[in-house]
DNA sequence: TAGTTTGTTTAGTCAAGATTGAACGAATTG
DNA sequence: CAATTCGTTCAATCTTGACTAAACAAACTA
């Protein structure tokens, strides 16, 4: 039984993220840096230190701190450090998937700002290829607008 | 004039095609698919000719041939055959910026799903790591279900 | 039927980028 | 100060997958 405490089901937490990776390469990013936010969604301390997750993952040091760079910059995860203590720690960011949502809204405002280019370029008023063009923005456009409208639903329903 | 007329702009079409390739290769998609879909987007007639779009973006068949088929797996563009003709035709399918977001409510139900496969390795009950996951869920949760409704509000506010 | 004109398939090339391992620098400890 | 323990950086490797070109298949034409 103290073998099973220790190993807490580490097994199909690695599992677990590696699950995560694998969905975060389907949306186009590394791999890793999914497992490595696999790990932090299913470690149940407040933070892990990097050394640490790279032993679990069986992955470099070097790939975990650049991925976890990366990771920062989304604004997923942050950097901590304890006072007196030589090595770094990283945790999710509380809040993060809010912000995380908060950027699809961008995303969502760049391919409306690609439709308006795209009208730009149609000299002829003829509704085929126009209509299409313009459907397209009208709906990136209403979902610009309404993302930012949901997130506050959202924040509001939380409390 | 008469070059003017022919041209029709083709440069900067192409270039927009250029972009749209751009933008779906950083949403982790092959970026000739971009390129055909955005060409489809200017392009001022119903439907565009496979070879015809191998030779205005200077791509192979093959690429033409394999990707405009997985636009067509993604639901955005439909294959047009007129009768007594030899070459196939494709355009962009009507509505189909309304199934891409459709598509955006699945995806996001399978991060929540994975919220919720995490949730269930967790065996302390210590709300440190568990509240983060049940934030993760409840956010997901909440905009899987907002989706369909949004689209629903669209739909209707387009009429 | 033989000859065209198309789209598809497949083997092969190539580039991008993820990952590693080693060298490095910074900070800490003794 | 020397030794240790970290994280970072960088060159090298390896893998993935986009893309091409050529062979192929199918549909049409004469």
């Amino acid at each position: 039984m103290a073998k099973k405490t220790e190993d807490d089901g580490q097994a199909s937490k690695r599992h677990f993220a590696e699950d995560v990776g694998l969905t975060f390469e389907a949306e186009g990013m590394p791999r890793m840096a999914g497992r490595i936010l696999g790990w932090l969604l299913v470690s149940e301390t407040p933070h892990v230190a990097l050394q640490d997750v790279a032993e679990i993952l069986h992955a470099s040091k070097g790939s975990i701190s650049t991925m976890s760079r990366l990771l920062m910059r989304m604004g997923l995860i942050e950097r901590v450090s304890l006072p007196g203590e030589r090595r770094d720690y990283i945790r999710l960011k509380p809040g993060s998937w809010s912000e995380w949502f908060a950027t699809e809204a961008v995303k969502i405002g760049a391919l409306r700002q690609l439709a308006e280019h795209g009208l730009e370029l149609l000299e002829s008023k003829s509704s085929v290829s126009r209509d299409r063009l313009v459907e397209m923005r009208d709906l990136f456009a209403f979902l610009e607008q309404e993302y930012p409208v949901l997130l506050e639903r959202w924040k509001k329903k939380r409390r």
